[in-house]
RNA sequence: GCCGCGAUGGCGGAACUGGUAGACGCGCUGGACUUAAAAUCCAGUUGUAGCGAUACAGUGCGAGUUCGAUUCUCGCUCGCGGCACCA
């Protein structure tokens, strides 16, 4: 038995001692990046399952060092946000005192597992030298025209008085205390990300090791669909609605028209609105309700017909009625739709209620598809359409829009789904919006000689009963002079979303100290991009897409020389509780590392977290595994015990394919096969080493495989190195290279089928030809048995696999 | 509803480009050592039949392509993740 707490106390401090992770500066050698996503140091600590992307990336960044790269491992904090602030209120505590006993217990949990980060380079999003680059960009966005100002509606409790998170949220309910919440407009920043939307789609085409999945998810979260702007003007008025569709081809089928309620149209149409109570008093009853609920699949839809007012459709001439509804959002499109029950499932349903015309203008050879009976959403060929008629669906598309745009009365449109960026809390834990209101000047930024602009401190970090941020009730910190003329100013109070500092955290640790600029531009022509990020698969819209406009801002504004941020992207699978649930207090599951590195210590967990399974799948926790990754490493150390040694040629040859499957395994994250192939060499070795009481080979090799082992199991695999003479850190040493000559097989398992079932395996020698194989293969009596009495009607022969004989 | 991913022994999983299904680990069964237990070591462990050689069945279900399918194609079922009335 070796004793794990001693080892891996010893080695932690020799290697801090030593400063044996600090980033290599070697500028003849090659650089590599790997990244995990920051955590958020929450008060409840780490469970088992926060550090096994850690340990991924830690083997890898390790096997990288022995391999001769610089390697930028960091580690770092991302603190801004509602948890830290919650306990603040709930415990009057300044967050910032908080938020520091929360990274210390996080990095006091990190350090026992023996991870091998750079801690000079530590970063922290709270800290007033890190945020004022996030102010800084935010005011360079600010400059040009990237950030406006506009009315957005939050989640509001009219009870608490407070701005709720979705999170916040529980049946469109207020958590706390279980009142209805309200959608209320706020004053609010916004960033304009849909700018960049064509381009965060198009250059996920340049990042081909990002995994498919993930690629795919941004690709739908931004939601490009090309379609076309058709302006319905309504009878007796001045006034036009556009609406947004990717079906203009089915506009001859178009019966009504539905505005979202809270369309600005529909104010303007009030007075012409017959039935205005009616309407007034069902928008206010979706107030109620959030858009997360109103837009629910199982909820039956409602709405008001707007009577008094028709539209007319730029095609036909023809006026149909108008509706307000709850299914037709504001937010996306222009907030009018032209409904074709026909062949749309949402106005075929909407109809069906309320009874409306349905008119089906698209056929399928002729036929209509389930007429009356369902819409026939797919593309066919136009009729009653006019001159459009006979014309298939696509084709139809162009021409009408065409025909648009020669009559002014819209155009072709690409729409995207992904919304502009609501960049601002009304809360006291975040970045201060670097801007003041002046009354002569309007919206002035700060000069960046002010920044950072400092949280102040406040006696209370209770929201406002207005819906303001506390700092609003700072008034010697929001009463200022305007940068521009001197006057009276009052600084904005809103703070930034948590977001917003893990936006460029990863450039931060590439220059931590940096405070003449965000970065150095030589260092970030080193060291960026990215490499491989790791991190969860939650991430894999908002923060990544995020991230990525926030670095394509930067890169437009020269701030840093790449596009694209990170170059490879993996994303990491749940450990889930040993009852197959998510660990969670409530299910009382959650499996604490700290036992189990006291227990089996940090190797043994570090092995068993990469050896239950594929790295990106979730999986179930299992303790008795812990126990099995930590009776491998004991084999491995009752074999620094044995003195003589014996070669043995087939368990060389083991050992050069196991160093040569272990390097490739870990070069794609393959954790899970690299751990099984590592123990089949130590079972062999062991098997010998009870036989003969001996090594199958010598010290020398025997050490070999001790540094591949490194990067899983460091503290035991340096301990043996010390043990066996090495001078210096294993972790310095060279990576070991296997030898062709030793994993080129003499023979091979040459399987025999007849008829694709395999009746025989011989061992044979590695070059032997289909006749000698087929020589050898009718001589084995169970193949003989099978060939009896029937006709060869073909061979065939994989070289090295293996001979199938067809017969009749 | 849409998009993505997945389903293999008692359990976690392996099988890389279509070529021995079940590596490795856990668990379990039997044995050795021990006064005993733990630890360790040895043997076994997909199911059915058989003392055995071996045979048959078998990778969620149903078809198909192929000499040969866990792997490819089509159609389902179930589970997970994401988005969700997106016009």
């Amino acid at each position: 038995m070796y004793n794990h707490s001693e080892i891996e106390k010893k080695w932690q401090s020799r290697w801090q001692k030593d400063n044996l992770y600090l980033t290599g500066n070697d500028a003849s050698k090659p650089k590599y990046y790997i990244l995990d996503m920051f955590p958020y140091p929450s008060g409840a600590g780490l469970h088992v399952g926060h550090p096994k992307g850690y340990i991924a990336t830690d083997i890898f960044a390790r096997m990288r060092r022995m391999q001769g790269y610089n390697v930028l491992h960091p580690m770092g904090f991302d603190a801004f946000g509602l948890p830290a602030e919650n306990y603040a209120i709930k415990n009057k505590v300044n967050p910032k005192i908080s938020v520091a006993e929360s990274v210390a217990r996080f990095k006091g949990q990190l350090e026992i597992l023996g991870f091998s980060y750079d801690w000079e380079r530590e970063v922290n999003t709270t800290d007033p030298d890190y945020y004022k680059w996030t102010q800084w960009t935010f005011l360079k966005m600010w400059e040009k025209g990237l950030a406006f100002e506009s009315n957005e509606p939050i989640n509001w409790c009219p009870s608490c008085k407070t701005g709720l998170a979705n999170e916040d949220l529980e049946d469109g309910k207020c958590e706390r205390c279980g009142s209805e919440v309200e959608q209320k407009p706020i004053r609010q920043w916004v960033l304009k990300i849909t700018d960049y939307a064509e381009r965060l789609l198009n250059d996920l085409e340049k990042l081909p090791d990002w995994e498919e999945s993930i690629k795919e998810m941004q690709r739908n979260w931004i939601g490009k669909s090309e379609g076309a702007e058709a302006i319905f003007k309504i009878a007796g008025t001045e006034e036009t609605v556009t609406v947004f569709t990717t079906r203009i081809d089915t506009i001859y089928g178009c019966t009504y028209l539905v505005l979202a309620p809270e369309n600005q149209l529909v104010q303007k149409l009030k007075t012409k609105i017959t039935n205005w109570e009616e309407a007034a008093e069902y928008i206010e009853s979706l107030d109620k309700i959030s858009e997360i609920e109103r837009t629910s699949a199982s909820k039956e839809k409602t709405g008001v017909k707007l009577k008094g007012i028709k539209a007319v459709n730029p095609f036909t001439g023809e006026e149909v009625e108008v509706f307000i509804a709850d299914y037709v959002l504001n937010s996306y499109g222009t907030g009018a739709v032209m409904a074709v029950p026909a062949h749309d499932e949402r106005d075929y349903e909407f109809a069906k209620k309320y009874g409306l015309r349905i008119k089906s203008v698209i056929s399928m050879d002729g036929e209509i598809p389930f007429e009356g009976k369902a819409a026939f959403t797919d593309d066919g060929t136009l009729f009653h359409s006019a001159e459009f008629s006979g014309l298939k669906s696509a084709e139809a598309r162009k021409k009408m829009i065409s025909w648009l745009e020669n009559n002014k009365l819209g155009a072709g449109k690409i729409n995207y789904r992904i919304k502009d960026w609501v960049f601002s809390r009304q809360r006291y834990w975040g970045e201060p919006i670097p801007l003041v209101h002046c009354d002569k000047c309007g919206v002035v930024g700060l000069p960046e000689s002010e920044l950072p602009l400092r949280l102040p401190e406040v006696e209370s970090y209770e929201p406002t009963g207005t819906g303001e941020s506390p700092l609003a009730a700072i008034s010697d910190w929001v009463n200022t002079k305007c940068p521009k003329c001197g006057g009276v100013a009052k600084r904005e109070t809103n703070t930034m979303p948590q977001w917003a500092g893990s936006c460029w955290y990863y450039l931060r640790y590439i220059d931590p100290k940096n405070s003449e600029a965000l970065i150095d531009k030589k260092l970030e022509k080193y060291w960026s991009p990215v490499d491989f990020y790791v991190g969860g698969a939650e991430h894999a819209t908002r923060h990544l897409i995020y991230a990525r406009f926030w670095h394509k801002f930067l890169f437009d504004i020269g701030a840093v020389a790449y596009e694209e941020p990170f170059t490879k992207l993996k994303h990491v699978g749940l450990i889930m509780g040993e009852d197959g649930r998510k660990m969670s207090k409530r299910w009382g599951n959650v499996v604490n590392p700290d036992d189990m590195v006291k227990k089996s210590g940090a190797d043994a967990l570090r092995v068993y977290e990469m050896f239950m399974g594929p790295f990106e799948q979730a999986c179930n926790w299992n303790t008795n595994g812990v126990v099995g990754a930590r009776k491998f490493l004991e084999k491995v150390f009752s074999l620094t015990e044995v003195n003589n040694y014996q070669e043995d040629a087939k368990i060389i040859s083991l050992l050069h394919k196991t160093i040569k499957k272990v390097a490739e395994d870990i070069e794609s994250f393959r954790l899970n096969t690299a751990v099984s192939a590592m123990m089949i060499l130590v079972n062999e070795i062991s098997d010998y080493k009870v036989r003969n009481n001996a090594l199958p080979f010598s010290r020398a090799d025997f050490l070999k495989f001790i540094q591949i082992l490194a990067p899983f199991a460091p503290h035991l695999s340096e301990e043996i190195w010390e043990k066996s003479g090495q001078k210096n850190s294993i972790f310095i040493s060279l990576w070991p290279q296997f030898e062709e000559s030793k994993i080129k097989d003499e023979t091979f398992n040459l399987i025999i089928q007849v008829n694709g079932k395999m009746r025989a395996s011989l061992e044979v020698a590695a070059g032997i030809s289909e006749v000698e194989a087929f020589a050898s293969a009718s001589v084995q009596e169970n193949v003989q048995k099978w060939l009896a009495d029937k006709e060869i009607i073909k061979k065939i022969f994989v070289p090295g696999k293996l001979l199938n004989i067809v017969v009749k």
